[in-house]
RNA sequence: GCCGCGGUGGUGAAAUGGCAGACACAGGGGACUUAAAAUCCCCAGGCCGCAAGGCCGUGCGGGUUCGAGUCCCGCCCGCGGCACCA
């Protein structure tokens, strides 16, 4: 360990201490009573009352996505996004905004059971422990936040409004009328809903939430069920478990509902772009047509969607997912058996192996034709898994001609293709040609696409068969509806009862309010149950209702909680309400700009997952008149990974995590802080660098040495090693007893360059916050401490702004040196937090020389000193005089002279 | 295959179409020191040259422009996402 630049080990410890007692960063809701004593209401003239609304100033709020706590603690990649919303809360606060910076805990979710059935151990007292390994380094560094609206998942004072949200979704339904969720109680019945029961059945299908009989993602390994979203390349999200299809009676959330909302409001929220694209890309839109297909000789249609309506002359046969539902009806006696073997062969696959195989086309015919409806033609009907019967209908029509998987199957089965589109470029083979062209071969006795370009024979055909009734122009989507529920223990469970009506049909039921929170049983065992029911099954007490109901076993998704979460913060000790609705209307919807959260800052791993659910959430709230906003998330910035040392991901088995505790201990918090933003972009995949963690550290040590004296820092340094080890406070604070500031440091007036030296900094440290570019607002902060560090006298006027720039970053040396050069001065300490920030004057920038470029012909030949206000003719001039420029521009013409005021000169010559 | 993002010194990286490489790391040299650490000062894209200076240089090839890392066209490579979605 290398020699302490600067006695940090003492200084943070007493700056954290100090913000608690103070609750420097508690942020105030309207109608709060703000404490006299407290630096934000004496900033805004709030001190000693109660602020309403329209006397607090504007909003900003700034939210991390918060974390799971888990038992590996915090790892390095955590403080990266976390420091910089830190800096911006800091930033904003000094401009004078009302800021919320909270922080809480995911903290349902897997680890913690497993860890439950392998020891017994509850999974709460685990989930506890490691939350208060969270809190202590996630408190070490020195964070803004807000800790009195602190929210944990699995608090029941939390979960019972999660419950109370499920209860609002499940009592509610999507009016297409109205394109939004309405209360269930505004649905309106067909005329042959009757009886209480078919009611019932009808107002269930319809529920937001509701329940289905079918395949969904089984993860043996993992013992539950999983969204679409947590399943990639036919493998579970955590662990990576093969995952098959099963059918099972599941949850599920109506998010296909919302699949226009959700794709259109995209384009009203600031997010990255690639952000934006993988949600339009899960959410899948594509606009086509659905086609009827009466089947020959039979009474049954097949209804098919394709995005390719223009190709329909070419359709030379039509293909069935193996589960479509109509396969066992038209398959002909001859094929049954082959046909059965073939959906056994389809069903045993596992999603791995459906992708795996992707490549080879298998299948088997029915039988069966149908009718082309525009050739009239008969084409053969086969079953094969390259069709899905989850997207669209289930059923296509094959185009092998221009579709590359109908080319290829029905190259493999000897299928006829018919050309019905001529590819632009003639040299261009038709086969295969999956683009736009024109249409050929495309008429019948009533209509003629041929010679018609791709897009308008779309909408030709398409309005010709919704004219004849045999089909309608349709959008589709790839998202399917959220399944909700999991065979878990440490989850929400669901307040739902399942009761027989009078007819013995099971039914589900909602609890009522008043039954929250429902909390799930104590158990001494949390493994599924022998026969494959969920672990909340093993409570018998709990299970069984005394009037003869069961409770629902299955517990929501780790999801549940983070879909809502930044709301809570807002009203966190709400007893009465999941947030008030004032609270929420200042926070989410007042300050005009930004409406939602302000700035959002996490990792991109919930592309799909959290920041989809979230938004699905938010909506159906919005709908239902509970949210004031259609967007939570108004502006959010992805961090980037921060890699090994080795340039690898890190990870135990490579050996290259850094612990957050171990450079905390060795450069202290604000060097910490302060790497984690020097090293890139924050958007960007970067490597880390324990040298680079020096770098900044040296920094730090400058800046300290800016302010200390040297003779006491070498009475501190005696001290100290005398001392030994001790780090009590009282220690401590004696040790910093002997640090004196600097003699140089005295009242006086700035030198001209001090002032531009310092105005340069606070220009481009305010520009770069606004861009969120820390990384380059730290090395404008170290050109002027290398500039400041050469003064023979260091005025106060200059030190103590940018004290106020370095504060955001380094906000626990900022602290100290602000304290102490107010006391070195003997004038009263101000809030470091809250004193304005430092106003940029252009003025002190404007030089009366510079230096300008000279180029000849583009290329830098010389560089001239000029007046700042010459004229474009004396620049001109003094250039083709330029003594290095000479040998360029002698003996040629010169064509021409470009001036760019203040930038550079460029003589073209020839 | 499709979509998105990126490619600049030994390394992390800077550069509203206007002096490429700020700031830092690693490296080299020096001061201080009995010595080291720490600190402070200097050098540092490549090639040629004693030097002055010159030539080359932002993945590759074209183009627009007085001027391109930056804009346009066509490639190559890397990362991330999706992937039989009709």
């Amino acid at each position: 360990m290398s020699r302490r630049q600067y006695p940090f080990h003492l200084i943070e410890p007493r700056w954290q201490r100090h913000w608690a007692a103070e609750q420097t960063f508690r942020a105030w809701n309207p109608g709060d009573s703000i404490p006299e004593s407290h630096p934000f209401g004496l900033r805004h003239g709030l001190a000693g009352r109660a602020a309403a609304a329209s006397d607090l100033p504007p909003k900003f709020y700034i939210l991390d996505m918060f974390p799971y706590p888990s038992g590996a603690g915090l790892h390095v990649g955590h403080p990266e996004g976390y420091t910089a919303t830190d800096i911006l809360a800091r930033y904003r606060r000094a401009q004078g905004f009302n800021v919320l910076h909270p922080m809480g805990w995911d903290s349902f979710g897997l680890p913690a059971e497993q860890y439950a059935v392998k020891t017994g151990q509850h999974p709460r007292i685990t989930t506890e422990t490691n939350i208060a390994n969270f809190t202590r380094q996630i408190q070490s560094l020195g964070f803004s936040y807000d800790w009195s609206r602190e929210v944990a998942t699995t608090d029941p004072e939390y979960f019972r409004w999660t419950q109370w949200i499920f209860l609002k979704i499940y009592n509610s339904w999507f009016n297409p009328a109205t394109n939004k969720a309405e209360p269930i109680d505004t649905l309106t019945y067909p005329a042959d809903c009757q009886t209480d029961a078919q009611r019932r059945a009808y107002r269930d299908s319809k529920r937001l939430a509701y329940v289905s009989e079918a395949p969904v993602n089984w993860c043996p390994e993992l013992g539950t069920v999983l969204a679409n979203e947590e399943v990639i390349d036919g493998k579970s999200e955590v662990g990576g478990f093969p995952v098959i299809r099963k059918p099972m009676r599941q949850w599920m959330l109506r998010i296909t509902a919302y699949a226009e909302k959700l794709l259109a409001d995209l384009n009203t929220i600031e997010w990255s772009d690639s952000l934006k694209e993988m949600q339009r890309n899960w959410i899948g839109r594509s606009e086509g047509a659905e086609v009827d297909f009466q089947v020959d000789s039979h009474a049954e249609k097949i209804r098919v969607f394709t995005t390719r309506p223009d190709t329909l002359f070419g359709a030379t046969y039509m293909v069935l997912s193996p589960e479509h539902r109509l396969v066992s009806t038209l398959t002909t006696p001859a094929q049954t058996a082959a046909v059965k073997q073939y959906q056994e062969f389809a069903a045993t696959k596992s999603d791995l192996e459906r992708t795996e195989l992707a490549k080879d086309k298998t299948g088997v015919w029915t039988g069966a034709y149908a009718l082309n409806p525009v050739t009239g033609g008969r084409i053969p009907i086969w079953i094969a898994d390259y069709v899905l019967a989850t997207y669209g209908t289930g059923a296509i029509m094959a185009v092998p001609a221009h579709d590359e998987r109908d080319f290829e199957f029905a190259q493999k089965f000897q299928l006829p293709v018919v050309q019905v589109v001529q590819p632009p470029d003639t040299k261009t083979e038709w086969q295969g040609f999956c683009d736009e062209g024109t249409a050929v071969n495309s008429s019948n006795a009533e209509i003629s696409l041929d010679g018609v370009p791709t897009a308008e024979a779309k909408r030709r055909i398409t309005a010709w068969l919704e004219s004849k009734g045999l089909g309608q122009k349709t959008v589709n989507f790839k998202l399917r509806d959220w399944l909700f529920s999991r065979q878990r223990y440490w989850g929400e469970p669901f307040p739902i009862v399942w009761r027989k009506d009078a007819e013995g049909t099971l039914c589900h039921e909602a609890l009522p309010e008043t039954a929250l929170p429902l909390l799930p049983p104590t158990l001494e065992d949390y493994k599924p149950t022998a026969d494959g029911q969920p672990p909340l099954a093993r409570a018998q007490d709990w299970l069984n209702l005394p009037d003869g109901s069961v409770r629902e076993t299955n517990t929501m998704p780790q999801w549940a909680g983070s879909c809502w979460y930044y709301l809570r913060y807002l009203d966190a000790q709400n007893s009465q309400g999941f947030v008030g609705r004032e609270v929420e209307s200042y926070w989410m919807k007042s300050g005009g700009k930004t409406p939602g959260v302000d700035l959002y800052v996490g990792g991109t791993e919930h592309a799909v997952l959290h920041l989809l659910y979230a938004r699905f959430w938010h909506k159906i709230l919005f709908d239902l008149g509970q949210v004031s906003t259609a967007e939570p998330f108004f502006k959010l910035v992805n961090q980037g990974l921060i890699l090994g040392e080795d340039g690898q991901k890190m990870s135990k088995s490579r050996g290259n995590v850094v612990n957050p505790d171990d450079v905390l201990a060795e450069y202290g918090a604000d060097a910490f802080r302060l790497y984690e933003m020097f090293m890139g972009p924050l958007q960007d995949t970067k490597p880390w660098n324990t040298q680079g963690v020096e770098g900044v550290y040296r920094f730090l040590g400058r800046v300290w040495r800016l302010f200390v004296d040297e003779k006491a820092e070498t009475d501190y340094e005696q001290a100290s090693t005398v001392a030994g080890g001790t780090d009590s406070a009282a220690e401590a604070a004696r040790l910093l007893d002997l640090i004196r500031l600097s003699p140089l440091i005295r009242d006086e007036a700035p030198t001209p360059a001090q002032l531009k030296l310092l105005h340069e900094c606070i220009r481009k440290v305010g520009h770069d916050l606004e861009h969120l570019q820390f990384n380059t607002a730290i090395s404008a902060m170290m050109v002027f401490i290398n500039g400041a560090m050469t003064w023979e006298n260091r005025p106060s006027a200059v030190l103590r702004p940018f004290l106020q720039l370095l504060a955001p970053f380094a906000p626990h040396l900022a602290e100290e040196l602000w304290q102490r050069l107010h006391q070195h001065l003997g004038t009263p300490v101000p809030s470091l937090t809250y004193a304005p920030w430092p106003a940029f004057d252009p003025a002190l920038l404007v030089e009366t020389d510079m230096e300008l470029p000279v180029q000849v012909n583009g290329k830098l030949r010389d560089v001239i000193r000029m007046p700042v206000g010459a004229s474009a003719a004396e620049i001109e001039a003094a250039a083709l005089k330029a003594e290095k420029a000479q040998a360029f521009i002698v003996g040629k013409t010169v064509k021409k002279v470009i001036v760019v005021p203040r930038k550079m000169v460029n003589v073209v010559v020839a």
